[in-house]
DNA sequence: AAAAATAGTTTACGAGTGTAAAGAAACTGA
DNA sequence: TCAGTTTCTTTACACTCGTAAACTATTTTT
């Protein structure tokens, strides 16, 4: 049981018997004393309730142990997922995940990145807003801090992880169109990058196959997918202006919203027959199987995304020069079949 | 534009032509200045790019500007879309937000309790896993830092904000006894005291009623409610081991794999004729309104709850005498009629 | 315009840590 | 046991900003 308050590293000093320095080693890095000396410093630790200051540790070091995490919207349970295993890894190798959430909002990701600027941290994984991110503010700091992008492959930072969008919208177009009517597609006005690599993969994949593209572009903004989805859907069926029975969704969250039109207007969605309406997503978001439906989808590794970019974040720490020719990994879609396509 | 990089508050105090000190006053609160002064400051600003050093800041601050904030599952929309609003409240009144998950873990929770408390924050806003917290380092944290819990009401910190779970529960009981057959109680092993409240609730309510209470407890364990709600109802409708075509499920996530099952053992949910089962929930999670059919649940009025517990933790914050009673604040649930029952 | 009040400057110290240099102590291996 | 190596201690300074005291400049009041 911890007992008396310990204020700082000079009174641990005391009590413990090791010199300051030697503290500060330890703290720094418990396997660079020896096993001897490190076994006092735990002892004394168990006995005293002492930990370093933060702040006069981050004041001091050139480099801190911050990690930060910089997303477009923390209520998606896409980002909140993500996170999640980034946080996860972070703390694993010693360091100290700090989230923002830009809200949507580009003012919020630029004082996001500046406030986290000022937290000097040792690198940072940033997901861009993509379209709405003020560009400047963002090259502005990853120009100072070790950079991973990832989910938003805008042109910034020093290396990019992600999905294969081309790979993946061709897998489930390939499949739609051998299992049924080729898949008009269903998009929102494209809020970054990956909603217009989707929507030109689409269109070529259609293309390769010898069917002609259609493309349906929701109003609507914000990151309400699933309301646009229900709205805009709602209209569709309403006006009989769907151009196929077939519906493949730039992302699962409209996906969710357009199974609700769906049900609402008594359409029947699945492959079986008495279905009227196929309809497809991207992503495999955590609640996609729960749909009604389960929602025929391509899944993202979220794993292997989480664990490559924090690894190439440490790598680019650990090494400047690591990453000169900004490399780009992209994992492979997996093709998750489920009973609304 | 910004042109020459200031290192600290002395270079920038030599650009400006003002003294550190009145600086110093200036970024703890740009009022305390005289305008003329302000001006030249933000003149100045606009400039050079500088931004004091947050750890710099802290360290010497009797009282930071930090709110700690911490969340059993920040996957789980609930908090996110909480968080999301707690946070923007905080960032309004000058303070700067660090979010917590501990993702459904003691080890994590205790963790970031640690962490938070050697932030030395002005106060902290925290919803404890419940059940599975490791009371005695809550406790210790909050004996030095002002605290509000929020939706988990264990016996802890200087104030509560959260839900009615005997209101809202009894509303609902008595929504679904009028409109149809009593429901039976759909629930999982309880991880926090609003599980227990609203079983209990729940019992009272149909008692009062003159009906029969009965509860189903659902296995499993973990934060993925859809999951549980799946497996579960599926057991549940095969067995018909139902003991009501009406269920209320302790909340949203629950009934959206309840709902699930339903779907895929081609039961038809809602009140309408020719619905086999009716399907209640409660809290009004963000996606209850895209079920299918659409969620009759209890919404929690999030923004009331996001709204008045940082309000509360302002006023700890500025008079330490402000709750020795530890008021508790219980906002009530609205009922929200879809078509699941 | 003089007195009073307010806001600024200068100077100096404090906060808790990192870290470098010089030397003492403790280990290592024969 | 003894030289060589590693690790620790001592001492000292650095980092950046908060803040207090004593003083000066500016603004407001009368």
């Amino acid at each position: 049981m911890p007992g008396k308050k310990i204020r700082n590293m000079e009174e641990f000093a005391k009590v413990s018997g090791i010199s300051r320095p030697t503290l500060s080693k330890y703290f720094n890095d418990p396997d660079s004393v020896r096993a001897t000396t490190r076994g006092k410093i735990e002892a004394a630790l168990e006995q005293y309730e002492y930990r370093p200051n933060i702040f006069a540790i981050n004041q001091n070091r050139k480099l801190t142990k911050t990690i930060g995490i910089v997303v477009p919207y923390l209520a998606d349970p896409f980002f909140a997922e993500l996170v999640r295993m980034i946080e996860n890894h972070c703390i694993d190798a010693g360091f100290w995940p700090v989230v923002f959430s830009a809200h949507g909002q580009q003012d919020l990701e630029t004082n996001a990145l500046a406030t986290l600027h000022s937290l000097r941290p040792a690198g940072a994984l940033i997901a861009p807003l993509g379209r709405r991110s003020d560009l400047e503010a963002v090259r502005r700091f990853t120009a100072e801090v070790p950079t991973v992008v990832f989910d938003s492959n805008v042109d910034i930072g020093q290396a990019f992880v992600g999905s294969n969008n081309v790979q993946s919208i061709r897998m489930i177009v390939d499949y739609l169109c051998r299992t049924g009517e080729p898949p008009c597609f269903f998009e929102m006005p494209p809020v970054n990058p990956n909603a217009n690599k989707r929507r030109d993969a689409y269109i070529q994949s259609m293309e390769d196959l010898g069917h002609d593209p259609q493309v349906i572009q929701a109003e609507g903004a914000g990151w309400e997918f699933e309301r646009i989805g229900l709205e805009e859907g709602t209209r569709l069926i309403s006006n009989r202006s769907l151009p196929s029975e077939t519906i493949l969704c730039s992302n699962d969250r409209l996906a969710v919203g357009l199974i609700a039109a769906a049900y609402q207007k008594g359409l029947r969605i699945g492959h079986g027959s008495g279905c009227a309406l196929r309809v497809a997503g991207h992503d495999d978001h955590p609640w996609s199987q729960f749909t009604c439906p389960p929602l025929t989808t391509v899944a993202q590794d979220y794993e292997a995304i989480a664990e490559r970019s924090v690894g190439i974040l440490f790598e680019l720490i650990d090494d400047e020069q690591a990453a000169k020719d900004r490399p780009e990994v992209l994992f492979e879609g997996k093709l998750v079949l489920r009973s609304s396509a």
